[in-house]
DNA sequence: CATCAGGGCCCTG
DNA sequence: CAGGGCCCTGAT
């Protein structure tokens, strides 16, 4: 297959909304690891499409928390025109929440005794995905009904065969395919990468993509209502998917209604120190405690644990996830 | 060797 | 609205 080698064309200065914190907001632990972006401490790479090309992003941190700069670098096999420039930007800037203002939930986070130092350790983290609302509706559903070792493999086997291979920078990374040119792929041959029944999820899902069937761009100046609703009509995304993307792809930091089994167990663990509280009661307890800032507040203490679990061994943490 | 549940969802009754 | 079935894989 081929690869499509970029080179570094221009780059951009972004000046983010302070507090900014660099590594929490481009690495995530708790996710699984793919070859659509890398990261080093203070570095991050991913592939981008818009404006119908693909191009390399790097950026790299140029500042502090408090002081926030970061530098990024577009790669591309062609001439970058400043309306590129000008789009990426404004994408990454939605991606990372690079320009929300975290003010209020700071304040929320001022006040809470038990959890401050988790706060204060990660302070400027926002909620982030790479990709765009079909790439990571990918994800989510390579994640569903899943360990971590076989949705990893489920997204390999599908990149592989349908991704764009792509070198900058020394790395070599993937690009999503478009949702249209699954339009003559079988989903006997998507069943074939190993992927079960979610063959015909990812399917129906292109299909409708390519069809412009969901909006993307007029989901993100939605309602969280209007937007969960349009994402649940698509075939093959229900609650947890719904919910995945409501905080990553449309950055609503209220969404904390759903709660899986496996998060049950491990809020259970890191709220109340028990092994089971009913689902019924973290949901209140949080939503009372962080009010619009619920998922945020909850996504920094559950990264945290996995960012700990990289240097220590938590014992009960390793039994809950099943890798 | 068989059985089972896993970072859900759809469909049925 | 509860429960069965679904792809595949590693654990038991």
């Amino acid at each position: 297959m081929r690869v499509h080698t970029l080179t570094r064309r221009k780059t951009l200065t972004i000046v983010p909304k302070a507090p900014f914190h660099f590594d929490g907001t481009f690495h995530k632990p708790s996710h699984f690891p793919d070859q659509l972006e890398d990261w080093e401490p203070g570095v991050f790479w991913q592939t981008i499409r818009l404006r119908g090309h693909i191009f390399g992003v790097k950026i790299e941190n140029q500042g502090t928390v408090a002081k926030p700069k970061l530098r990024v670098g577009i790669y591309s096999d062609r001439l970058v025109s400043s309306a590129d420039a000008d789009a990426i930007r404004h994408e990454l800037s939605w991606l990372f929440g690079i320009d929300e203002d975290l003010g209020a939930f700071i304040h929320l986070a001022k006040k809470d005794r038990r959890f401050f130092p988790v706060f204060k350790k990660w302070l400027g983290m926002r909620s982030s995905s790479a990709h765009n609302l079909y790439g990571l509706i990918i994800v989510a559903v390579v994640l569903q009904n899943a360990t971590v070792r076989r949705s990893v493999q489920m997204l390999k086997a599908l990149l592989s065969r349908f991704g764009v291979r792509v070198r900058f920078d020394g790395k070599e990374l993937y690009a999503f395919w478009q949702p249209a040119e699954l339009e003559n792929v079988t989903e006997q041959k998507l069943r074939d990468l190993r992927i079960g029944y979610r063959a015909k999820f990812i399917k129906r899902l292109s299909q409708d993509f390519a069809l412009g069937k969901i909006n993307e761009h007029k989901l993100r100046g939605s309602d969280k209502a209007t937007t969960e609703d349009a994402l649940k009509k698509l075939y093959g995304v229900g609650p947890e998917t719904a919910r995945i993307l409501l905080f990553e792809a449309f950055r609503h930091y209220d969404t904390f209604e759903h709660i899986a089994p496996w998060q049950q167990k491990i809020y259970s663990r890191l709220f109340y120190g028990k092994s089971r509280v009913s689902v019924e009661k973290i949901r209140r307890d949080i939503q009372r405690r962080y009010g619009s800032y619920a998922m945020l507040a909850v996504h920094y203490i559950w990264e945290d644990i996995f960012w700990r679990r990289k240097h220590e061994h938590i014992e009960w943490l390793d039994r809950e996830i099943r890798l």
